[in-house]
RNA sequence: GCCCCCAUCGUCUAGCGGCCCAGGACACCGCCCUUUCAAGGCGGCGGCACGGGUUCGAAUCCCGUUGGGGGCACCA
């Protein structure tokens, strides 16, 4: 339940740490998201960090997708990309202070005993957590050392202790020690584990708030650890809800768009997508859904962001989408268009005219769209030579007599139209329909599909308008033709 | 098995002890508008997981049950 919850007041310093393994997925950008927001809101500092200490895992290649993703996005950064693989004397350093304090020590257990040992307190229905030896002298190290066996160092954790967490979202969260194993802070190979890195980092980096997913909050009582340990203030918490698929599992590929280039090549516009991701588990009221960017930055407050997990909803996204695509100015709105056709190799396959004439229609068909990507199915044809798909021709062959009369009789008032404007075009074929004595529908079917050779396209009037007198006509005696063709086969 | 968290319509959510026999949005259904499909407008369907408390009064506080999620690596 929703209690009186802090907020971040003054200017955050706040961080967005991804480890480059895979592409930004959505739940990353949520919370890439999330901590923008606390930064612009309160007017501080978006930190951008990679978490690269898995060199296995790691690739450069990722590292530019999430940097790409989050620039579509509109994400800006102040600082960074950092990077840990570049800081290895930072973590040095504080290996050393952790090793003077006492805090760490080395730790020689095989496998086998370490699997020994958490099988026994699984036995024992206690939390099955490892503890090295912590008394080793030094003869016996200089012996195992002597012998070829490197340490890695554990983390001494107090075992009588508890670390309670101060979460934002959450609450007082409890952690008993004695669940806590003596986690290792320093590989055998001597590089810097994650839960070291990461406190490291928030400590030298200063940062106030880390704001990040549930996933991590076992993680937090260790990295509290390690930084007070060092002599440090811990910074402010924050865990945010899970994201999860429509499963209720944790949202991964299998779900589908997951990652934020999906979400692109799909043909949402970066506006919606924050929309959707900031009302993942965060709401400004009991009725707002659309938002603009400066709307988010304004409105959003981490006292409002909800405890349990969200299920992304692909369809709400593409209503969005749709919403802020029709609250677009028509110039802003053909800019985007003709950015995601060029992408999309749209552009390409077709003459050097596509781009004007994709131009041409985007106020005509934006609110018609969804998604940009369903440009294609609607105005496609505007850019190919007229072919009459089948189930249109079906439309028209149904009453051949009647398709005739009908076309007939748009075409007659079209050649005669002084001005070839919609205004003009639509007042011709109202008029002609009238005078025919049709249904609207009945007649202004059959004129479009004579036109555009689709059952789906855009309205009878704009693709008219759009086609220009000449290709129109055209378009209308071919068409004309082909149906007395089977007339006559009939 | 152990630790942590969560629980309001199918989904996202509003709700901070009386304003709630629970409000909004999406989806779904119907109607209107209407040049197909859309878009837009109007209406409908539909929920406080369960059981105990506390209180004059509970969706709201407490306990338990059940359900769900996350974590338990020399991954991050």
């Amino acid at each position: 339940m929703a209690r009186e919850r802090p907020e971040v007041t003054g200017p955050a310093r706040v961080r967005f740490a991804p480890s480059p393994t895979g592409r930004l997925h959505v739940g990353g950008a949520r919370t890439a998201l999330f901590n923008w927001l606390i930064a612009r809101h309160t007017g501080g500092t978006f930190v951008l960090r990679l978490e690269d200490t898995d060199r296995e895992r790691s690739t450069p290649e990722s590292e530019a997708e999430i940097l790409r993703a989050m620039t579509w996005l509109g994400l800006d950064w102040d600082e960074g990309p950092y990077r840990q693989s570049e800081r290895g004397d930072v973590y040095a350093a504080a290996i050393e202070r952790l090793k003077a304090a006492g805090a760490i020590y080395p730790a020689y257990e095989t496998d086998a005993e370490l699997d020994a040992q958490r099988a026994a307190a699984r036995a024992d229905k206690r939390a099955p957590v490892v503890r090295g030896r912590r008394d080793r002298s030094p003869e016996e190290r200089a012996e195992l050392e002597a012998a070829g066996v490197r340490s890695a160092w554990r983390f001494a954790v107090d075992v009588e202790g508890r670390t309670v967490i101060d979460d934002y979202v959450r609450g007082a969260v409890t952690f008993e020690h004695r669940a806590i194993e003596d986690f290792i802070v320093v590989r055998s190979d001597g590089t810097p584990t994650y839960n070291l890195a990461a406190a490291v980092d928030d400590m030298e980096m200063a940062i106030t708030h880390v704001i990040r997913g549930e996933d991590h909050i076992s993680n937090t009582p260790k990295q509290m650890m390690v930084i007070r340990a060092l002599g440090a203030a811990t910074p402010d918490y924050a865990h945010i809800p899970l994201i999860l698929g429509e499963d209720r599992k944790r949202l991964s590929k299998r779900h589908g768009a997951a990652s934020v280039e999906d979400l692109e090549d799909a043909g949402y516009l970066p506006r919606a997508t924050l929309n959707a991701l900031a009302l993942l588990g965060w709401s400004f009221d009991d009725k707002t859904t659309i938002f603009t960017r400066d709307e988010l930055v304004a409105g959003f407050s981490i006292g409002r962001v909800s405890k349990s997990p969200a299920i992304f909803d692909m369809k709400k996204l593409t209503v969005l989408n749709g919403r802020h695509m029709r609250l677009m100015p028509n110039d802003e709105f053909e800019d985007e268009l003709v950015g995601f056709l060029r992408k999309t190799g749209f552009l390409d396959r077709h003459d050097d005219d596509a781009e004007a004439l994709a131009r041409a229609s985007a106020p005509l068909v934006k609110r018609k769209l969804s998604t940009l990507a369903d440009y294609e199915g609607l105005a496609g044809w505007l850019f190919e030579p007229l072919t009459i798909e089948p189930d249109a021709w079906e439309v028209l062959t149904a009453d051949v007599k009647h398709s005739i009369q009908v076309i007939g009789g748009g075409l007659g008032r079209l050649e005669a139209l002084p001005d070839w404007t919609l205004d003009a075009i639509k007042a011709a074929l109202q008029d002609q329909l009238h005078i025919m004595g049709e249904a609207a529908r009945d007649f202004l079917e059959p004129q479009r599909i004579a036109i555009t050779g689709r059952l789906v396209s855009t309205g009878t009037y704009e693709s008219l308008a759009l086609l220009g007198r000449e290709e129109s006509v055209a378009r209308y005696r071919r068409t004309l033709e082909r149906l007395a063709e089977s007339w006559v086969n009939a």
